[in-house]
DNA sequence: TTATCATATGAATAACAATTCATAAGATAT
DNA sequence: ATATCTTATGAATTGTTATTCATATGATAA
């Protein structure tokens, strides 16, 4: 068989070049996959598209998406940890939602990427 | 402490069943989990931004990205199983591309959100 | 055919994460 | 102050997932 040429082993290493070139840093990865992690879980995405359609208590979200209290709380934790939602307390309550445009915009871009089946 | 009204308690109710019709089907989240599930790893994120940039054969991703040919195969797999991306065989190699727009755009709105801190 | 290159896969181990239970903490009312 | 309502947290268990190693498969060339 063939070896590859000079140059062809040139684009090769180009190729490789660009592609490590996109990347972005070791930090920025982490924190990224980290956040996709936090969204990659059916009973938290439950929550977020609970929150989707507004804020809400604890309580409402527990019934919502079914589950028991503490399940959702250290969910919501993680949620909020990675920066998904955010928290406000009122009262004796606290009150959770969608910290950003971002997130609803995976959200709905996720759903439409359930119709595409290739 | 003040119990909730009637009109109190059927305003919780609304929003509650409000937020249960946000939600997606229980398939569909599970769909969307694993899907986000699948991005979620550094290693394959990695993988993605490299696929950005244009299709890759498994070694020019193993050299991009770091880490050893069978675990690189194992996550394009796990990839391509969840339509992340696609491949196709060239000759000995199989070239691996971002299946989708969607894909990208997932790819560009978490990288907006690292900005994001709050 | 055999040899070689490129990729995929199965099985085992080791690291990690989800859920539950029990309980703590924070806020308000009495 | 105590009681009650709401949410959060620590520890233990159970279940998942990533990685590695060895090897199999698939494609081409000689």
């Amino acid at each position: 068989m063939q070896k590859d040429t000079p140059e062809q082993r040139a684009a090769h290493e180009e190729r490789v070049r660009l592609a490590s070139g996109c990347m972005p840093t070791e930090d920025e990865v982490a924190t990224m996959a980290a956040r996709f992690k936090a969204i990659s879980e059916p009973s938290r995405l439950k929550i977020l598209f609970a929150l989707a359609c507004g804020e809400l208590c604890v309580e409402h979200i527990t019934q919502a998406v079914g589950g028991n209290q503490s399940a959702v709380s250290h969910q919501l934790k993680i949620l909020k940890d990675n920066k998904i939602i955010r928290a406000r307390r009122n009262g004796k309550q606290v009150m959770y939602s969608i910290s950003d445009g971002h997130v609803m915009t995976m959200l709905s871009v996720a759903k439409e990427h359930l119709g595409c089946n290739e």
